[in-house]
DNA sequence: AATGAATGAGCCTTCATTCAT
DNA sequence: AATGAATGAAGGCTCATTCAT
């Protein structure tokens, strides 16, 4: 029984749909008919919303990150001190919103992807260029420049391989001792 | 006209040329024939000599992580202080025949497949536990145990991160930095 | 706002856009979103008014031949002698409104495609039999009955033939040099 | 059961059947799959042997001009006057080899084709290129050089008209009165 | 009068895998 | 030791068509 707007319900559908697949499947590697199935649309509509597999993915991607940049403004508004920016960031990464299997599987899948993607690398190289500014807004206030710099790089790789380490162990994943890790990284260089 | 004890010359060749394969591609996706065109046999030989796809693909992680393992224990041998016994392991992490854009891309690929096999996830489970034995046999003549262990996961997890990250990046993987990187952590906790 | 009379109207608007739509991809095989879209309606509306492909195909068709059945009639009235019936008859059938590269497309579509549907050859026998009419109302007091069967075979064959040949050139159709050869047949046969 | 050398045999037994479905649908808008079974074989074979469905078509196309440069050669090798030659030529464009209703429905569903294809396109415009010089090599003997140009031009345009008229009766094709009609049009044309 | 929403059916294509030789 | 021959299964994508609004 079409009804009229369904386009961004659907839309929606179909991108939680591919987290979900990925999220399950632990790579890009999921059909389209499984993906339509899980927002209980035929795949056809998919391809009608989307035109094809990889925008899908891409959109997703978008999607993905859309939803880190608003959770990381949000708590960076509320932030008082450079200190609690830094940390505020930390929570925002490791929070029970992103730091969840599903996603965690998204974006290994996405970053092995991006090898080929040009479109997609740009994506995450957008998404490394905020994380990376959000990071010195708190971080230039502490150290010198220089020092600011290397310590942003290290805690945005420490991010990325708690992300991919997780990858590895099974359960949930334990977001408290990753922030502790990062946390106590960071104790080490701030003077 | 066969020749006699040509499979371990086949092995290794198809083993190289997976790797290869990997490179070019940055997936696992790649297809059997490519990887046997590119090793100078027929495909058929590939399933002769290994099996199937997922055993080829196992035997070629494997054939990477024994590389790594050998390569550290040699480093290992001649480093002969603890704090040596750190820089060896990254050295040997970040050397010039490890940090390839094709075994950089052979890892990721791995770890993300590593979420759907079991054999795979095993093998870099012991891959992991290595490295963190490996960086333990240093640090814990340096720190107390807690800080020692808390320490080396950080390595390890600044380590993928590197790499992981290199594949936002062109151009030659830029080893110099990525091990200045870790050290300026290692100098940071080390007293 | 929906008008009233439109009927008419998009019926006019859908076939032109399936003559131009043919005319561009030089086959049938055009969808009928690709068509309404032409039109500037959505395609739901081509079923609505044609009720079908094939119905909007048969319809088109037998736009063509009505127009070049008018054309035909109108410059008949006005030939004086058979011989002058004879000209009258290739200029309409090379004439600039029909011998375009659309309408030449769309012809050898329809020819290709009347082996498969009873009421598409139908249509062109039709066409045949009233272009043998036609030159037989000018032949036949020219020439005795059976040359002058001959001689309309012919002529309709060439001109069959002069169109589908357009097929492999390129740029704008020649329609002078088209018409001398018929023209050039026509002498020899006559005395 | 494989065998060895099977290669030719599956391609020939491909494009036969590819003739045959093209026969019989009368389009070129035959399935893979339906071309496959006719020849006994998987469709992936198919690919296999023939790289995708326009290598397969123009293959077929290739073939069957292929076959009648062949018999055009044979037939023109035993005329022994420039009149007989064009005879020659004639008998073997509606020989029972050729004027057959497969070979008719595929010459025209490649003639259609041939304005989306290039390479089909240019197949064509070769063999137009070699009936020309064949009617040439019997007519400059017969007419001044204008003549014979405007000649041949006027046979090829015949051939092809009665090819496609062909589309519209049913019934086997009259090889008997096509050629009397082109040897009615030669006659009124030389002295 | 007109359309957005939705789908079933089907096609091309790819690929891991098998097997007789 | 090595391969040519062959295929089943599956996936991305397209399109004519329907229907409630």
């Amino acid at each position: 029984m079409p009804k009229l707007g369904m386009e961004p319900v659907r839309r929606r559908a179909l991108i939680d749909a591919t987290i979900a697949a990925i999220g399950d499947a632990g790579t890009l590697d999921v059909t389209m008919s499984d993906i339509a199935g899980r927002a209980g649309v035929s795949s056809a509509l998919a391809f009608h919303y989307f035109g094809g597999k990889d925008d899908l993915l891409l959109a997703t991607m978008r999607h993905i990150l859309a939803e880190l940049a608003a959770d990381a403004r949000v708590a960076l508004k509320s932030a008082e001190t450079p200190r609690a920016r830094l940390s505020a960031i930390l929570d925002v990464n490791f929070s029970a919103k992103q730091f969840r299997p599903e996603i965690i599987a998204a974006w290994l899948a996405f970053y092995v992807e991006a090898q080929r993607s040009e479109p997609l690398r740009r994506l995450l190289r957008i998404y490394a260029g905020r994380l990376h500014s959000n990071l010195m807004s708190g971080l230039s206030a502490l150290l010198p420049r220089e020092q600011a710099q290397t310590t942003a790089e290290g805690i945005a790789a420490l991010i990325d391989g708690l992300y991919i380490r997780r990858a590895l162990k099974q359960g949930e994943p334990d977001a408290a001792s990753a922030i502790a890790l990062v946390e106590d990284y960071l104790s080490a260089k701030l003077p």
